[in-house]
DNA sequence: TGCCAAAGTGGCAGTCTCTGTCATATAATT
DNA sequence: AATTATATGACAGAGACTGCCACTTTGGCA
């Protein structure tokens, strides 16, 4: 690999990595490349919606946003990861997540722990609220933004995973906890969806107590688990 | 949408489709177009193990199955579909779990048997059982064949949401449902991982044992899931 | 303050993916 | 055997993405 791809993968969104908690200096440099980040995005949704992800291309985007089709590709590294990649804090809820974990809570409490308080933030900022309602809906209706969507959340459950061996040590049932986070992250996903599509139908609803019904719903279901099958 | 379009996506593959139980007649175009699909198929299994998936073009693909690019397409939408679509006999599971759900068998249990039969099944094809194997192993290391077979799962998904709304009615609790199904698919994808891993370092593995160890586990933790969180 | 190295940007060429179209060939139907 | 429905390959073209290079801006640092 060459010197320039590796500087490029430093600076290219592969996930997401919006480092929202470091109160690092952040010079001019920093602070322009997030609102790149941040226009970039917001152009993207906004072509999306109006005229859908494949009638949408990146030079459409990239002018919209004021810059050059090469430098998009230096911020996102696909069109679809505009919208996805820093889709809801994600950046937030692994950040405490992973610091919980390797702070020695259990696994789970620590995954859900990071959501709620996400959920809260979201309740509490209407601009963030209103756009992580734009995002969800997006991501339901059209294929190539869910496609993405998940594969980063697979990306985000093997670092957690990572963390809680690394945390634990290698005598961790590695199996259960990586279903564990998969678990959580779903359920978590289909509240966001869930959550979207009564908003659409115009009841307020609250995404924690929707995520909070369907953990309700799936331990009910879940009892009979420990039972053998046939 | 023109005919052409339409006649196209008949016959693409865009997620799985193998009318594995259909007992039609099946004359000389329907077994060759069988037999391409699997051809086609081996020659990227082939290729994506010994070059990896970006080094491997659809033009290798396509030159080493002895057909042209455009014809590719005309089998598979991409060239990770190409491994992914018939990645197990998933046509299968789902024709059973939805012929279940339709006759009004509880939707877990449905879909988990359907699971169980094709466990039974590929230990009874020690073809079949190989060719997993391989597939496993590639979407385990290759993050766009996970996407694509991520995004694979996620239709499967509403597939038999779909099918559960109609064969319940209206009055059933959709949202868990979809839980449920989501729970299950991801379970057993994860069952068939440490199954590949398992075989991979030598130890004999049976897919099925693995799955009931992951719902024993995740049954243990979720009996606490009807308690409030905090 | 002024200079230098590091980092960001745009343009260009080139590869690869994917689609529409059309002429040709092969199976299915009657 | 004639007709129709499908499959195939070749070609053109749009869009996604990367490497490379010249040029500008930023962040120290003398």
């Amino acid at each position: 690999m060459t010197e320039t791809a590796t500087l490029a993968a430093r600076y290219t969104i592969s996930m997401n990595q919006l480092p929202v908690l470091t109160a690092a200096p952040m010079g001019l440099r920093e602070r322009r490349r997030r609102d790149t980040l941040r226009e970039v995005s917001n152009a993207a949704i906004e072509l999306f919606e109006r005229n859908g992800v494949t009638e949408t291309t990146v030079d459409d985007i990239a002018e919209t946003a004021g810059i050059s089709q090469r430098t998009f590709f230096r911020y996102y590294s696909t069109k679809e990861q505009a919208v996805c990649a820093c889709d809801v804090g994600l950046g937030t809820v692994m950040e405490r997540a992973v610091a919980a974990i390797r702070a020695g809570a259990p696994v789970v409490a620590a995954l859900e722990d990071a959501w709620m308080r996400l959920f809260d933030e979201l309740d509490a900022s209407p601009e963030e609220h209103r756009r992580t309602l734009r995002v969800r809906r997006l991501v339901q209706s059209e294929p190539t933004l869910l496609a993405r969507t998940l594969a980063n959340e697979a990306e985000r459950i093997e670092e957690l995973t990572a963390a809680a061996v690394d945390a634990a040590g290698p005598g961790i049932d590695v199996l259960t906890a990586r279903a564990l986070f998969t678990v959580i992250s779903t359920t978590t996903r289909l509240a966001f969806d869930e959550w979207a599509r009564r908003v659409e139908k115009g009841a307020d609803a609250s995404v924690r107590d929707i995520y909070l019904d369907l953990r309700r719903g799936l331990g009910t279901y879940a009892k009979h688990l420990t039972d053998d099958l046939r």
